[in-house]
DNA sequence: TGACAACTACGAAGACCTTCGTATATAATA
DNA sequence: TATTATATACGAAGGTCTTCGTAGTTGTCA
């Protein structure tokens, strides 16, 4: 644990998350198992990330067993929140309107994403009016 | 000067490349000075930071003169869509749409701004057809 | 019980980022 | 010319991130 807000996760702690999300609470072990398919990391690196983790409050971990059980401290979607956010103050002047514009300017969105964009548009003048 | 891909911008390269792209080429002194007004930096390191840039490819430098001038290799939009990219690939799963729903819902755009983006999903229809 | 397997803890190396101090060279000036 | 101001170059410290190896503990099973 630790004082302060949560620390937005580096890039190995997000691969790290991204398990915990799918998999929901795991034991290191498991983690290890799921991460060995896409990187190339060591039983003993994912243990030491999730203990940097759970001091940094990034992951709740539960060692009433022997395999201590970890699991996400909060949603993917709080995580993605953070790092847009900074991503938004940092590079582009704190506009989420420039961000969007490039990412979809830039990027290929299908049909039916822009039809939910725009759904989603909808909802928002609704509740402006 | 270096071979490969130009690198993402760190934290402080960014800051840098704010002012070169702000007021185009600067001589080091330039940069420190603009820089002053909002962190708290020692010429000298303006100076390590721009001289470890040119190795990277972030800025060019022209040494004709004393005083270098230094400018930034490529344009914000540029350098927006690189840390775009790059975030979109590490937290969103590669998917504009999932960024833009989450850019769009959790930070406010103004009806101007909600204008912009319809118009940008409109040419975007057209192009498809 | 003894050997082995699986677990946690932890130190430390190597990479990168940021920062600063010092050394050195060049221009400007009294 | 001697002094002072301003430049660049560069080494190194301190921080974080990631990685791994080693040590020590606990459970399992023949």
């Amino acid at each position: 644990m630790r004082q302060g807000p949560i620390p937005n996760p580096t890039d190995a702690e997000l691969s790290i998350l991204h398990v915990l999300w799918r998999h929901g609470p795991c034991t290191v072990r498991d983690v290890h198992t799921q991460l060995s398919r896409k990187r190339d990391m060591v039983y003993t690196t994912a243990l030491k990330l999730l203990q940097i983790m759970a001091e940094k409050g990034l992951v709740v971990r539960d060692d009433s067993a022997r395999a201590h059980v970890y699991r996400a401290a909060y949603s993917e979607e709080t995580a993605q929140r953070g790092l847009l956010d900074d991503l938004m103050r940092r590079a582009f002047d704190g506009s989420a309107h420039n961000l969007v514009m490039h990412a979809l300017g830039t990027h290929k969105a299908s049909p039916e994403d822009r039809a939910e964009i725009r759904r989603l548009l909808d909802s928002l003048e609704e509740e402006d009016a």
